[in-house]
DNA sequence: TACGAAACGAGAGCACCGCTCTCGCCATGA
DNA sequence: TCATGGCGAGAGCGGTGCTCTCGTTTCGTA
């Protein structure tokens, strides 16, 4: 293998260093990122940037996807340091890895959970990257019942409809899991970006004080709902 | 009482069509409208636009403060139009009509549950609003206790400082209903934003297409979690 | 009924934005 | 060695929110 040319290794660093300035300002100013303001604190002028991303859209893609990757390597190394027969354990330490990154980097939690941009349409590399974290959740549902610490519910308490769009979604992500476990996976994963919503949008500023306490209570309600001993 | 004279009267009216052209051009390009643009709708000039509202944010208030009554108002409806004792009944209702009113007004619906706008601070004229929709749920639960057709969970399910929290927003909201029920209400109210954002967000366009029948299955759980009968 | 004040719309202008194009400079690979 | 291509600077285009000024029109009041 070449090493890289000199060039070439120059050019990753400035992408690197464009796209960590990008994040300094979108933590700053939020989602409406200007790039003649990125360059100036790099000392450019704005036109240098397009060397580097073709629009402010696909650098506002490329942080899209580093922040679903950071949020999923968090998720997922939670949930390996938690010993795989302590399902409860693995969904606490699952739902607060999450909301521990979202209040770490708000700007990059409403970038890729927040409303989406106008003209902006997701591209297919993103829908990889922003799987990872229910995939873990309803894989610990999955570890469960191979372990035969949690019961399936009945599969008639689903309507043909939804039993069908879950088994494709099964065979997909996790396969073997029971569709009436992969929806309550899926309602915990819907929770999960509720409440990490609500609380990074402000929604919960009047009242919650005990935020914390507040989160780990909605995570044992979740838990208790999807079967977990 | 006198009647409003021309002046006010053409002046109401401005405000009103000012605000509809903007609504129609924020469902078609998304959240960052342009007053330039909706004056030119208006085949006035963009400075005329400040005679009635003094920043663009204060006419995207507006709208928000809209949204919010009229999202209100159609949960409020639903509510009412089933039998009061019918618990799971206006559950479901609930639901649907919220659902119902974000797929119908789905920019609106991102304006008021989208990521805030960066330098944006809800004023206080919308917190009032933006409790309606919760409260309604919330209130079916009280209506189950006080009809001796819901059970409530043991208060000692509730750590300390969730319950005190809880118990502040009970006696504002919802007098004579338990904490720990309460928190499954806002549960429940978490859930129905979660899911309603995943499907006007496009969250589960890959797998779920039976997105009536997923809604209502999910809404089915929640209610269950909640402990309707 | 007449008049001063207030509301109103148009227009010019400011600073900012994303983006394009052109022009020199220089490292790179053949 | 030399042509190529990557690079940064700069000018410029059309767009944005917002401010200020200037006539005109309408209103409440004297």
């Amino acid at each position: 293998m070449t090493a890289p040319s000199i060039r070439a290794r120059v050019r990753a660093e400035m992408i690197d260093e464009i796209k960590a300035v990008a994040r300094r300002h979108l933590a700053a100013d939020g989602a409406n990122l200007s790039l003649r303001a990125v360059a100036r604190d790099l000392g450019m002028v704005s036109s240098a940037i397009y060397r580097y991303f073709p629009s402010r859209d696909e650098l506002l893609t490329a942080l899209i996807i580093d922040a679903y990757q950071a949020l999923g390597t968090v998720v997922e190394a939670a949930d390996a340091e938690v010993s795989p027969d302590d399902l409860r354990g693995r969904w606490h330490a699952v739902f607060r890895a999450a909301r521990r990154w979202a209040l770490d980097n708000p700007a990059e939690y409403a970038l890729i959970y927040g409303s989406p941009v106008p003209g902006y349409a997701a591209p297919q590399d993103t829908i990889g990257p922003a799987q990872r974290p229910p995939v873990v959740l309803v894989g610990i549902l999955r570890d469960g019942l191979t372990r035969g610490r949690l019961a399936a519910p009945p599969a008639d308490e689903l309507p043909e409809p939804v039993r069908t769009d879950l088994t494709a979604i099964g065979t997909a992500f996790v396969p073997g899991l029971p569709e009436a476990l992969l929806a309550r996976g899926m309602a915990g994963w819907t929770q999960l970006f509720g409440l990490i919503s609500f609380e990074i949008f402000g929604r919960l500023n009047n009242g919650v004080h005990h935020q914390d306490a507040y989160f780990d209570h909605q995570t044992r309600l979740m838990a208790d709902l999807v079967g977990l001993p």
